[in-house]
DNA sequence: ACGGCTTCCACT
DNA sequence: TAGTGGAAG
């Protein structure tokens, strides 16, 4: 359910950009013969032709829609060209989509001062009410000469548009002396957006359509307005007459179950309705989050704010196995979990590598339908555990993480069920701190530039970062001396270890771990009794890997290394916490020795660290695309 | 036989 | 937290 946030005081100016039937511009750069032609990108199937992904405006005119399969849009327009989405490992691969997609955010960014956030594949938001401003100040577009050609082409809510000389019409808006303060910004935007388009289409031969106007909710819903390559402007002045009439439908958030209810429950058919209604009868049907969000929204107020963000939250790849071709044993399901880890693998190494960053949760998800019970209630479990790094260990994990669901869902039948569809995702994602050095310079020394090859992975095929919360640390095989790798647990303490060790202060496996250098030594190290006195007896990597059906020791069975998680043991309570490095006290790590704590400073306070992410100059200096 | 595949968000 | 559900494109 959507949640209401406070809005700024000042005015912004926001726009949001949508690339037109992405896909299909895609394949048309790709084969040029395309161009102008009725296409639709297909994802492959053999099952009636594909289903559409995608469809060109020349064939949209034939009644081609997107959900439409193959065969069907062959016939409701003979002369579609069908272009097939890559397919690799058996599944669609849409990377080639991902990246031209953040062609486009570079394009953006390189050309736009403000905030610019990555929404989808084919959309980004922008906040553009500094650079407005800005222009408003030096260049404002009264004094302009010739308004750029294509802002004249912008439509505007409030100007009728199909009049002859709308172009005139539309330079006297964007030019009028008169206009508020408010217009006057948008109008800038209006053109500094026009620009910024051209520069897509320049740059990457993309076009794309914009909303413009004071929040993100209207310049979303505009900017699919008037398609393709066309941009629409919304004055604050049109907001009222414009949403009064808009069915509450076409509002983001409300295409659903939400929007289905105001028009079944209330009786609410436009957005104009809904002002029949005061906030307090809203909070009653839906609560005060919704409720509130719904009067703000009826009168065209979002406070939402544009992130600065251009890099996705979390990776997945997913597969579905429709009617005949459902999953119904172990192998066949790991066959596919397998190649579906290996995509996700490939696309978190190829994050880290580019963009430095590391996920930390892995998440299976699955469909399950269950023999000649025909409408199953009951739904297959997502399960997720700390993300290992290394394609194997993925596999291994989903794997687990599927028979701890199939359990729940399933019990200890053997056979009868069926699983529908499979997705892996990596989720929770941090940058590495720019001022991180890998545990392994403690490993080898500080002489040791081990550190510097740590996130080069040409040098590495597989990096295998070790993440407790904000604390990066890399063990990476070929880099480690032999002698100092615990063999039966690679690069890792083992679960069995940690569980020596809890209650227990320091342990005497724990010696395995220092003598390898780890950061556990100086923290360990540093624990005298007065130590256990603030509740930290040590700082102990512990595993948490997937729970599967028999329970927590599990992981002990199987000698599951890891890793991933810090978790802080006290001693007093006899509880486990997850470690949140910045929750150390300081104390702890100003008993190191000096050099020790400038080092880790760095690492436990990364938000301290002021280095706010500097746009460089060059384009890869601004953005690395995650996929392959 | 569900449109497939992603991504994001809020709630509990 | 992990897990669920809704929504969008």
């Amino acid at each position: 359910m959507p949640v209401a946030r406070p809005e700024p005081q000042e005015p912004r100016v926001i726009a949001h950009l949508d690339l037109d039937c992405f896909y299909v511009q895609v394949e048309q750069r790709r084969n040029p013969a395309l161009k102008g032609q009725p296409t639709a990108v297909v994802q492959y199937n053999d099952w009636k032709g594909g289903g559409l992904i995608a469809v060109s405006y020349e064939a949209r005119k034939f009644g081609v829609k997107r959900s439409m399969r193959g065969d069907e849009a062959k016939n409701v327009c003979p002369g579609i060209n069908l272009v097939q989405v890559p397919v690799s490992r058996d599944k669609a691969d849409l990377n080639v989509y991902r990246n031209a997609g953040s062609e486009v955010l570079v394009v953006a960014i390189l050309s736009t001062k403000g905030k610019c956030e990555r929404a989808s594949m084919d959309e980004v938001y922008l906040d553009l009410t500094d650079a407005a401003k800005e222009m408003l100040l030096e260049s404002p577009p009264e004094s302009s000469e010739s308004i750029f050609d294509e802002a004249t082409k912008s439509n505007i809510l409030d100007l009728p548009s199909d009049v002859g000389e709308r172009e005139e019409n539309v330079k006297a808006w964007l030019c009028r002396a008169d206009a508020n303060y408010q217009d006057k910004l948008l109008a800038c935007g209006a053109i500094l957006v026009a620009q910024l388009r051209v520069k897509v289409l320049e740059e990457t031969q993309f076009t794309c359509s914009a909303g413009i106007a004071h929040n993100k909710m209207l310049a979303k819903l505009v900017s699919g307005m008037h398609k393709p390559a066309q941009q629409t402007v919304v004055p604050s002045s049109s907001v009222q007459d414009f949403l009064a009439s808009l069915p509450v439908k076409k509002m983001k958030q409300l295409g659903g179950k939400l929007g289905s209810s105001l028009q079944g429950d209330l009786g609410v058919e436009t957005v104009g309705d809904l002002l029949g209604f005061t906030e307090e009868k809203l909070q009653e049907y839906y609560g005060v989050n919704t409720g509130t969000w719904l009067w703000k929204t009826a009168r065209g107020i979002s406070g939402e704010e544009v992130e600065d963000r251009l890099l996705p939250k979390s990776h997945g790849c997913g597969k579905t196995f429709p009617g005949p071709k459902a999953l119904k044993n172990h192998s066949s399901v790991k066959s596919w979990l397998d190649k579906l880890c290996e995509e996700l693998s490939e696309r978190i190494q190829s994050d880290l590598s580019c963009n430095k960053r590391v996920a930390q949760t892995l998440t299976l998800h699955a469909r399950a339908s269950k023999e000649n019970e025909s409408n199953s209630v009951k739904k297959f479990p997502s399960k997720s555990c700390p993300l290992r790094y290394g394609t194997g260990k993925i596999q291994e994990d989903a794997m687990k993480l599927f028979e701890s669901g199939l359990h729940d869902f399933w019990g200890s039948r053997n056979a009868g069920w069926s699983i529908t569809s499979l997705s892996v995702t990596a989720s929770k994602i941090f940058d590495i701190p720019s001022g991180t050095n890998s545990i392994l310079k403690y490993i080898k020394g500080p002489s040791s530039d081990a550190s510097s090859a740590i996130l080069d992975s040409s040098s590495t095929p597989e990096l295998t970062p070790l993440v407790d919360n904000n604390l990066y640390m890399t063990p990476v095989h070929e880099q480690c001396e032999p002698s100092s790798i615990n063999e039966e647990c690679g690069n890792s303490i083992s679960a069995k270890q940690c569980r020596s060790i809890e209650g227990k202060g320091v342990p005497k496996k724990l010696s395995k771990v220092q003598g390898t250098g780890s950061i556990l030594k100086f923290l360990s190290q540093s624990q005298p009794a007065q130590h256990e006195k603030r509740n930290f007896d040590g700082l102990i990597c512990s595993h948490q890997g997937p729970e599967s059906s028999s329970g927590a020791s599990e992981a002990e069975q199987h000698g599951r290394d890891n890793i991933n998680t810090a978790v802080v043991h006290s001693s007093g309570s006899g509880n486990t916490w997850m470690l949140n490095v910045e929750d150390i006290d300081p104390a702890v790590v100003g008993e190191l020795p000096l050099e020790i704590q400038r080092e880790i400073q760095g690492w436990i306070h990364p938000s301290k660290q002021a280095t706010p992410k500097k746009r460089g100059s060059t384009i890869s200096s601004y953005f690395s695309p995650a996929g392959r």
